[in-house]
DNA sequence: GAAAGTTGACATTCATAGGTATCAACATTT
DNA sequence: AAATGTTGATACCTATGAATGTCAACTTTC
């Protein structure tokens, strides 16, 4: 298993995490209910972080507390990460996407039926994975520009 | 002259243009020091603010008041506009610029000594005038993918 | 089987961002 | 000349977003 396999092993329980974080349990499923993390699951259907959900969540904190950028501030910015470049869907699939069409909330938020998108785990995209400041986003937009 | 040039032509003091959005003067010069306005001055360095500039102050409104962007986020969106697509500046002028390198305000906010901004008033510029919704931002992340 | 988890609802606390008000000293507009 | 504008500082209000707590009924974990 390599390094970031090992980071995004789900390893922590909700409570566990929260205390990591400093916050209540209570903030931890808020963020999940506006889109800002996807943790991991257990086959009972309970939460469960791995180290790389640690620090999406550190970061996130930074913007709101630091930056003061408001969660729909945040969800907006996260709309705006050009997904379907590093997907490379189709043009047929942007077409009828809400999440390339949309800019309020960020793409992972979605179903995505009869898509590329439709068979891939959000958690595993690198849309969802590589992007969690607007450093990153702003990296991403750079990079796309021009070729 | 035609209808573009009359919508930009400055003819409201700060005053009128409060009472036409139902806000303080205070609050006007409150969103220019942060950067999210540029309204015409006299010469005499008085603020003047045409029809447009109302427009785009009530997107801004209703970013905030609606949309619950607060005033450090709208900045952010703002500052991930891909300004360098619009003005096709020098990769030598983008190496140096705090706007295509930085993340937490607009271009328009920043001095651009020795690039190709440095002789374009930002106020007449498209990245300003046409970027004032998180809608329009949007657009031109999806028109400069790919190509 | 006890501890910790789940969803959903509701009530509440706390901090602060957004906006207002006022003052002074001065400049511009009409 | 009077009205309105300027910057800058300072103090203040208030609406609300962020975060917490608690309860119930139930499930999963260890």
């Amino acid at each position: 298993m390599n390094l970031s396999e090992i980071k995004d092993k789900p390893i922590y329980p909700i409570r566990t995490a929260a205390e990591l974080l400093g916050i209540s349990v209570h903030t931890l499923r808020m963020y999940e209910r506006e889109g800002l993390i996807l943790p991991h699951k257990t086959g009972g259907n309970q939460r469960s972080y791995s180290q790389d959900d640690i620090e999406r969540i550190e970061c996130i904190r930074r913007a709101i507390n630091e930056s003061k950028i408001s969660i729909n501030g945040i969800k907006t910015i996260y709309s705006l990460i050009p997904c379907w470049e590093v997907v490379q869907c189709s043009d047929e699939d942007r077409r009828n996407c809400k999440a390339y069409l949309g800019h309020t909330k960020p793409c992972w938020t979605y179903n995505h039926p009869n898509t590329t998108c439709e068979n891939r785990d959000c958690r595993e995209c690198e849309v969802y994975t590589n992007h969690s400041s607007c450093d990153q986003v702003k990296e991403l937009i750079r990079k796309i520009s021009g070729n």
